[in-house]
DNA sequence: TGTACATCAGTGAACGCGCGTTCACTGATGTAC
DNA sequence: TGTACATCAGTGAACGCGCGTTCACTGATGTAC
């Protein structure tokens, strides 16, 4: 192929977090190899390493991105009058998304769990994770706000997992009268 | 080593689901090998197929074994005067496990989410959690019992997963103080 | 502005390791008589 | 009950595959003059 321009491979660099993002919420860390994540920007596997430092380095930056993007859609989810704020977020984070552009707690949680503490995963989930809550709970979080986004994500962890789309649905309605609870 | 009787057998059996429970929970599906798991009930690996059919095959049954125990335990935490019963539960729930003992919810719920939609490991889970929530919720389960099952489980899931231990705790207190409001 | 050369993003092959699985073998257990 | 033989739980070596990582190479880009 020869060599490409900085801001082609700065775009491809972006493409291939992006992909990432995608690839490991829905496949998990183990479940995608380079070769998949590389063609997510349609380049192969041998560049990898001239972009990333390994591939725990790439998913601590497709974590990061994923928690941007869950950052941004949650502001606007916010949005509005401030009654009904945490209803209009539950309602929001329990609407389905597309495969790959779910909730980065319930999807990464159990790869951050099993990464090393310190290390660039876990820094990432942790700040993302500290965001949201921040976004939920507000800077004096009370008991009510934050104990609803700890159900939220217990929600979707427990829907993704189990195999019984009535019991999740029954979760749900449970959370969302919850938020509405005054 | 030669034939060994078949209470024997039985028993080592027994050994290796009990101690893939353990590991299983501790370090993922991927992050144990099956040498690992036969060496937790003081065998090799080559025996490994004799008794299992497959390494997901023990995973499934390693995770109902840790779903038993857990039901066991929970419903020790909840026996008593109904009225606090939802406080004791989220009580036992936050006490801090051996390792290895945590919730099979918060920790294999990433690994049973990547399991196929049916297969032995998804379906071991759910009768887990729907006998937990069973267990949480009831009969007839109400609103409040149900959010904060997941509450419960959110907050378990973001303390192994973040790295904020004050964080962890004020989820948790928060969390508490639900299970207490009438 | 043009030209010669150095740089380096991306390619594809190869390496090496770990792990799930298989297999020939051992020898104590279980069974048939 | 005792004996001969078949069974089979467990062992350790080996297979094969996938995957993270490395490397020599290509040729367009970037730069020095």
């Amino acid at each position: 192929m020869g060599r490409v321009s900085r801001d082609r491979a700065a775009e491809n660099r972006a493409a291939v977090v992006a992909a990432a993002s995608v690839l490991f919420r829905r496949k998990g860390l183990d479940g995608v190899g380079i070769a998949e994540l590389m063609a997510g920007a349609g380049l192969t596997h041998g560049g990898f390493y001239r972009q990333f430092g390994s591939k725990d380095g790439l998913a601590a930056e497709a974590c990061a991105h994923a928690f941007a993007s869950a950052g941004q859609a949650w502001g606007a989810a916010g949005e509005g009058d401030a009654a009904g704020r945490l209803r209009r977020l539950a309602e929001f984070y329990f609407t389905p998304k597309p495969s790959g552009y779910d909730c980065p707690m319930a999807t990464l949680a159990g790869d951050a769990a099993r990464t090393p503490t310190g290390g660039p995963l876990r820094r990432a989930f942790t700040a993302g994770l500290r965001r949201l809550a921040h976004l939920v709970a507000g800077e004096r979080p009370d008991d009510k706000a934050l104990a609803v986004f700890a159900a939220m994500v217990g929600a979707a962890v427990l829907r993704r997992a189990g195999d019984d789309p009535a019991l999740a649905q029954s979760i749900e309605a449970a959370v969302l009268r919850l938020a509405d609870a005054p």
